[in-house]
DNA sequence: GGTAATCTCGACATGAGGAGTCGAGAAACA
DNA sequence: TGTTTCTCGACTCCTCATGTCGAGATTACC
């Protein structure tokens, strides 16, 4: 339980996008429908999906977000770093500052932490949105059209509720 | 960083307890001091480890606390599992019961989080305390014996402070 | 030029949960 | 009886995740 909901979020985001065929550009308001993932989160995310260049805006009437580049070169561990932070499970076995743990003699167990964490980095920095893409069975543009999003006239806010509490 | 505190505590509590030779019970006490644990959190993670039998205590002056079992039947991933939870990165990704993700149209991101969970099971669940004792290079007793425990007369509570913060 | 649609940015409220402390009680031993 | 230890249940404090909102900037279109 440890991947953030932003985290979750983003990366659906950037799925939604990569998934879509035509080069039209989504809006926050399509893509909070795909995802099912609150506006007001992704009026914050996508920014910062752009500051790294992950994706693209436009402003204005007509304007969206849209992928930077092809699924392919994008992967998911960059995404998952960029919301959440190193992907070590704990502090003292992360790869750029491990800070020194406090149980000096020989703590065998930071070894233990880096091999979860090199498993976790193998997998994220190899998986592509294109993969992605690939396992959820190609592109969107057929189910789009098969079934009508529907842009309901009085479209406000706080389209879709906060997740129900699961206790 | 989602290893927490109290797991780290508890894991390395029980490494302390398989790091040790001989046959005598180690006090609270005894323990925060290894492992640079605060006392008053050990005397809730103890319990905790007593209850699902993986240590064993006794009272009373000469009391204390010893493993239930031999250290090469004691995975890392059960202590984990009962102090932290489930190993899964996300809610829609665990074994026994995956909330199903709300981003219904194949969400092929779940299966990478099922990998990344995977992954970590296989590690942690392989993982014995014999395992870390022996990358530890043996027991201790030749470190306490060379460096004596300074057991302070004064020994009230709270002998480590809090961890200092890192920004 | 005016207007509407859209992204942009920062501040904020809320709540949950992690982290650690403390006090009073029960059991063993001398 | 008294000391040492474990045991149990609050309780506080604080950080951070989550989500909302309002005001501004930019573009398209009439």
């Amino acid at each position: 339980m440890w991947i953030s909901r932003r985290t979750d979020y983003a990366t659906r985001a950037v799925l939604a996008l990569a998934l879509v065929t035509d080069e039209r550009p989504r809006k926050i308001h399509e893509i909070a429908e795909l995802t099912s993932t609150p506006e007001s989160v992704l009026e914050q995310l996508l920014p910062q999906l752009r500051g790294a260049g992950i994706v693209r805006s436009e402003r204005g009437p007509s304007g969206g977000y849209r992928l930077n580049h092809p699924p392919a070169e994008i992967t998911l561990g960059r995404v998952v770093r960029l919301i959440q932070g190193p992907l070590a499970p704990i502090s003292c076995a992360t790869r750029s500052s491990p800070e020194p743990c406090a149980m000096e003699l020989g703590c065998a167990l930071q070894q233990t932490w880096a091999e979860v964490r090199d498993a976790t980095i193998a997998i994220l920095d190899t998986t592509t949105f294109a993969d992605l893409v690939e396992r959820s069975g190609g592109r969107w543009s057929a189910i789009r059209d098969s079934v009508p999003v529907t842009i309901s006239g009085g479209a406000e806010r706080a389209v879709s509720g906060p997740a129900p509490k699961v206790p």
